[in-house]
DNA sequence: TTCAGCATTCAAAGCGCTTTGGAAGTTTCG
DNA sequence: CGAAACTTCCAAAGCGCTTTGAATGCTGAA
């Protein structure tokens, strides 16, 4: 059943039809819901690649799979996933994944991607401090996201939230709490949410009258192992920390077993905060004990992320966006006032 | 730049040029290379949309997001998915997700796949014993490949490794052993490849004439939580099993957490198997100690499902492929004679 | 009554590719 | 040498939609 047949049965030309379905004002209410009607009864769909050639339009997007693979990266990266997967369903789009594979360098599947209009923009997520995919996409005339922000003269669309102010806030509950040894477990600070995270953190010891002691700080794997690893040298130096600050749960529960192992109490003890991305599995409020976390859900993230680019891609007058979303900071069980 | 331009300014026609491109034998050597050199020297991509409209085919392989999130179900996807992306990117398919999200029911999802022609086939992974799905899509007449297997009475194209071989050798290695109390700590039977390693674990059993008892036998999720909790209860138990076989490392890791709490040694007082879908970051050689393991690359079976699916929409006289790989079982230091 | 103005509808021209059914040009062979 | 058999190429017809430009019928003002 095409949009000829159809037609034929209504009487109607495509056109039409067409501007029926459609929702075009130059057609009357009334053969509006008799199209609506036939269509309907006959299970008519229109042909998606009939009306990408027809309009020039994908319908699609493109999402950039991740080249660093590790576990937490990749539980962030399908929670994100699956928020722009079903924003994008929801709207009527498509969502197809691109990836540099081994044979395939990233440009060449971006100039694929575009050459043969495979798709009508592109979502960048974790973007490095200085991304050159930017340019390069700006260079192909593609549209795009970004999920995160990143250093770049020129303007450009994205949705981020506000590391900085999250780790700030963190950081000053840590020191208005008397804490003065504070270490910040983050992670590769070539990616642009750690060096915000590092600058949050910075500017709270600042507003508190604490030198930067690098020492605390480390840049290392959102796993468990290597926070173990990373808390188990700062707590069996000469002046351990009295509180940790974590990029990720995953970081937070290699800290608590380090402290447990040295006898240490959490919340007592030693303080903890990790920043918490609401994954499914793995959930602060559950956590033993239930941890004080700066949060916001990523999956929320990938959903808004599909809306903003859709709204950018059909209404061409709509002001490009740039979003950033305050973060909560949930007190809970894991932090304390400082041991004396 | 498309074909018309391109035909112009090699003087060719159309039909030449095409033919040429897409390698049909009717067009001579040298204007094959003529043509190919004038693609490559202005860049010429064929549209997508068009392609497809001509020819009816998308170039699109469906793959269907996870409705069930848990932190290991999610790391297999994304690896499973990485390998499916890997190789369609690298056959020049595109792969799209395809989600039953809040709004819409699956088999609205699927109709509206179908119907509009958006996939040429699709991907199923992690099928149900009895997994309605199949006859969903047969009934639409849409192509599909199983990630695993089910109980179908008519036949269907499937990939799947041999779960029952792969844990009946795991169990007999621990009845070899001497191990007689053995406990099984699975994922959730609805699901078929729970379903056939416990099968595989019952019919070593039997083999080393040893009873079912169903108190070894638990059905939980792939976490470490599950696992540490379960084990822990079995070991505190009047008589408790003297070898573990999970599902997955997770579980292994929790198994090993219980252990340890009980002051028992993995490989002396406690023998420890698992099934090791070759992840990034969960490494059975890298377990402590290192993990006795079947293992088998869930990454690559992405790709060869991918490989499998396009061979049976492009080569219509292939048999349908049915195909099940063998599984290895990797002895490390977490196994040994059982204690006495 | 006539014609401008509006509301509806339509025919036809693409979008850029594949593919069918020839038509030339070349070779082979009786 | 002429016809049959290949090679090599081409014109044109779709694929199923959107969209432009025009036609039709109807209303109300002149």
């Amino acid at each position: 059943m095409n949009l000829r047949d159809l037609s034929a049965i209504l009487n109607l030309s495509q056109t039409t039809v067409s501007r029926a379905l459609n929702g075009f004002p130059e057609v009357s209410e009334d053969t509006r819901t008799r199209v609506r009607a036939a269509a309907e009864l006959h299970g008519y769909r229109p042909s998606a690649a009939a009306r990408r050639l027809a309009t020039g339009q994908s319908g699609t997007l493109g999402v950039v799979f991740p080249r660093e693979r590790n576990m937490l990266g990749d539980l962030l990266f399908t929670e994100f996933l699956g928020g722009c997967v079903e924003q994008a369903s929801d709207l009527g789009y498509d969502i197809t994944l691109a990836m540099a594979s081994g044979t395939q360098s990233e440009e060449h599947v971006y100039r694929r991607a575009v050459r043969s209009a495979r798709v009508d923009a592109m979502i960048l997520s974790s973007p490095l401090l200085a991304d050159p995919r930017l340019d390069l996409l700006r260079g192909l005339n593609m549209p795009f996201i970004v999920h995160g922000r990143t250093t770049s003269a020129v303007p450009y669309p994205y949705l981020d939230i506000d590391n900085e102010g999250a780790f700030l806030k963190a950081t000053k509950l840590l020191t208005d709490l008397g804490h003065r040894r504070i270490a910040l477990l983050n992670f590769d600070a070539l990616y642009n949410f750690a060096n915000d995270r590092l600058n949050g953190y910075l500017h709270a010891l600042t507003l508190a009258g604490i030198d930067r002691d690098d020492g605390l700080i480390s840049f290392a794997p959102m796993t468990e192992f290597s926070g173990t690893l990373e808390a188990g040298r700062l707590l069996d130096a000469s002046s351990p920390p009295t509180a940790f600050l974590c990029s990720s749960i995953a970081q937070a529960m290699g800290v608590r077993r380090a402290a447990r192992e040295r006898g240490l109490v959490l919340g007592k003890d030693v303080s903890l905060i990790a920043h918490d991305d609401r994954l499914h599995e793995i959930r602060a409020e559950s956590f033993e004990p239930p941890l004080t976390a700066t949060q916001s859900s990523i999956g929320d993230a990938g959903k808004r992320v599909v809306k903003l680019l859709i709204t950018q891609l059909t209404d061409h007058e709509a002001p490009m966006a740039g979003e950033v979303w305050p973060v909560d900071l949930v007190v809970r069980a894991s932090t304390g006032p400082v041991a004396h």
